[in-house]
DNA sequence: GGCAATGTCTACCAATTGGTAGAGAAATTT
DNA sequence: AAATTTCTCTACCAATTGGTAGACATTGCC
């Protein structure tokens, strides 16, 4: 089976590579070790992406598209206000649970040191802007409390990220998270955001 | 100058490693850097501590020395509810401005795959207990506001890390942050969390 | 069938990695 | 002052790293 197919090889260790980035960092994947992987040479991937940084920028601009897709479509129904904040995170989760390793590799990526420390910086540039114009938005709607939006979307981020991340701890250590188990972090964490988030105090429920 | 000092030459080890580690990652760092960092050669750094792995755990020890020290510090007060997070917060705060290195390095342990997933875990446990443990307490004593304690404390948790981490991020771009700024994010991540954890709508302020 | 393009491989390579062995200087003990 | 301990160094080493050169097989085109 030699220079045959090919045309997924590309594909295939774009995968196998943000899994791996993601899972050990950059310095920690060697291209010997990914290519042990994927049953096949080192050189093979050498043929595809002339370099070990050329591969990384290519992963992660691959993972950008299905983050920006991601929030394409939890802001394509036009909702406003914790709804649509709602359906973002629902998104993201769902995101979280079957391809994972794409989250894992915005923790790799936002590093400060990371080897493209300003690339996906670019690539996210127009989602963070798009969300920051939103919550200046819904503030000024009084749909959302008002506050920096700015500092408001960090605290978003990160407190999606660690959930979402923690979700990955927990099936390292051995516990495949039940679905349920899932379902109640979402849960959890959109009381916290909503709780955050909800401009006035809540009207007490009718009597 | 041979065979003298040596006294401190451990601990400089100790505090330039914990940078290293947290900048760069376990597999990012190499000793034959940090000896150069150090003005030192490797074999000095394999003299105190017999691998990096051993470097790597002392360093993390350490580092858990310091965050223990931060929270006891924050928790001696005695304060209750949201006093009482908001002392943490101010404390960690403090830890990440003088001290950035050790978040940083928190951030490297963390990860799913970090060379001691558990070793962190384990040092850190009674702390995350007793967090736990205050919440439960506060939410029955009804000062906070009812949830999954330990959802709730990843929320915290994670939401405290990002912020601290954008500061970095922020100072690795070159924006040296001001102190204003610093306590900007501070006083906004509280107002974050405050909103967060309040159990009832507040009393309309007195007219 | 010939031939260029494509894709995967074997064979290397220089640099770097974590780590070992042991020499030798200074400080401490006797 | 001799002996011992403590500390840092020079000199290596095998394994691994990212990367180059080029052989060779397959495919599709003429």
């Amino acid at each position: 089976m030699r220079g045959v197919a090919g045309s997924d090889t590309r594909r295939r260790i774009l995968d196998t590579a943000l899994t791996a980035f993601g899972r050990d960092g950059y310095a920690g994947t060697s291209l010997d070790g990914l290519a042990a992987e994927l049953g096949i040479r080192k050189q093979t991937i050498l043929y595809w992406f002339p370099s070990k940084l050329d591969l990384f920028e290519a992963v992660v601009d691959d993972a950008a598209v299905d983050l920006a897709d991601a929030f394409d479509e939890a802001a394509a129904g036009g909702l406003a206000g914790l709804d649509q904040v709602q359906a973002i995170v629902d998104r993201v989760f769902r995101l979280a649970v079957h391809r994972p390793q794409v989250l894992g590799l915005v923790r790799e990526v936002t590093r400060p040191e990371s080897p493209t420390a300003s690339r996906l910086g670019t690539r996210i540039r127009p989602l963070y802007d798009r969300a920051r114009d939103f919550l200046t938005r819904e503030m000024e709607a009084g749909r959302i409390r008002r506050s920096d939006p700015a500092m408001l979307l960090l605290s978003l981020y990160s407190a999606v990220v660690g959930m979402v991340t923690e979700l990955e701890v927990q099936r390292t250590v051995g516990f495949e998270p039940t679905l349920r188990s899932t379902v109640m972090r979402r849960r959890e964490l959109m009381r916290f955001l909503r709780a955050a988030l909800t401009p006035e105090p809540p009207p007490p429920a009718a009597p």
